[in-house]
DNA sequence: AAATAACTACCGACCGTTAGTTAGTTTGCT
DNA sequence: AGCAAACTAACTAACGGTCGGTAGTTATTT
């Protein structure tokens, strides 16, 4: 399907240059086709742009339910990290990651009510699944009793601060950063024996 | 001084709407000048946009430097939480914040390597005195004897996931996860009674 | 002290290019 | 034959940037 098509390689193109640093031009190039024809299919750019971001959030939620739902690993703590590691990897190897994390940040400016408005209609979607992890954590005597709100905030930070940190850093650096905020948020949670 | 003016205008709008989503007639505009008359000042949008990119660095660098060097507390741990919110304020209530993040995440692409360049000349410029902080918590008790270098990139990455947290949710929620990440952070650094 | 030269900051007009978008037409498949 | 999807051509608006000229100020000369 050509729209799929365009699709990609739109969301390709705002992922790495953003809304205002691509143009339908671009676009048009990589599909292969002339510029007009876009319109055949997008009512207009900005009809293009909420497409992708539509098809991103989605795929980042479904991503999360998928990967997490099949982790057949038996502690919580090993649940838990690879949860994180999963996740980084998925924001930092697919383009979806990268538009993912610029349009939540950075979104063009007249645009950004619409994509808040977007972005919360999935939100929350995650937390289930990270919730009944802590509960389980904390039913197996891993995890200390307490809070479960303060786990999952401080769990969505860490996941946030090495999301961000994968668009600054080099792998490496990212890795051992990921290590490092693990080990002390798990140091943080667990029943220290 | 026109240039500082200039500067000054050329950051708030770089910051909110981008390198491609500021154009030098805006910035003009702005200013209260016409936009030829910006080439008098700077040989190019680029070089203008480099010399509010090194203000930017150059003042954040400054600004915890100063601001850790006057916390005039007793404890590591205030010292440190200290340390956290006052950084995680600047970045949220300046555009200094919003330009510095979007640069290290969102560069435009073609400028990418000579940004990232000079950001490495800034970087690494605040670790001396966190660690220095670190030193003294485990010298007094309060901070868990180890490797110090983990706590630090720990520490680090809490602080980019909540100066992200700070460009996506709201303040409230912004609130409430720096006080659950920080929570955690500190449980999992500090030496349990 | 007057005249001149030099310099700075600014502006209007304009260049070539590209942006997003529309209209009208052709292609190719069923 | 009908229809979606591609095309060419063209439009307006805006982009970054240049040019020539003009005020206003400063420095130098006579």
């Amino acid at each position: 399907m050509t729209v799929d098509k365009i699709k990609k390689n739109a969301l390709e193109l705002f992922a790495e240059n953003g809304y205002d640093g691509t143009s339908l031009s671009d676009i048009a190039k990589r599909v292969g086709i002339k510029k007009p024809s876009l319109y055949n299919h997008f009512d207009s750019k900005e009809a293009l742009y909420f497409a992708t971001i539509e098809d991103v959030f989605r795929a980042y939620v479904d991503y999360v339910n998928e990967s997490l739902a099949n982790i057949k690993v038996k502690t919580v703590k090993t649940k838990l990290k690879q949860a994180l590691v999963s996740t980084a990897q998925f924001l930092s190897s697919h383009d979806i990651g990268m538009m993912y994390m610029r349009v939540l940040m950075f979104p063009p400016m007249d645009l950004r009510e619409n994509i808040v408005k977007r972005f919360e209609l999935w939100e929350g979607e995650t937390d289930e699944i990270y919730i009944q992890l802590f509960e389980d954590g904390i039913k197996s005597n891993e995890i200390q009793p307490g809070d479960i709100q303060i786990y999952l905030q401080a769990f969505y930070t860490l996941l946030d601060g090495i999301s961000t940190d994968m668009f600054i850093y080099s792998k490496e650096k990212v890795e051992s950063k990921l290590e490092a905020g693990w080990m002390v948020f798990w140091n943080g949670i667990c029943v220290r024996k």
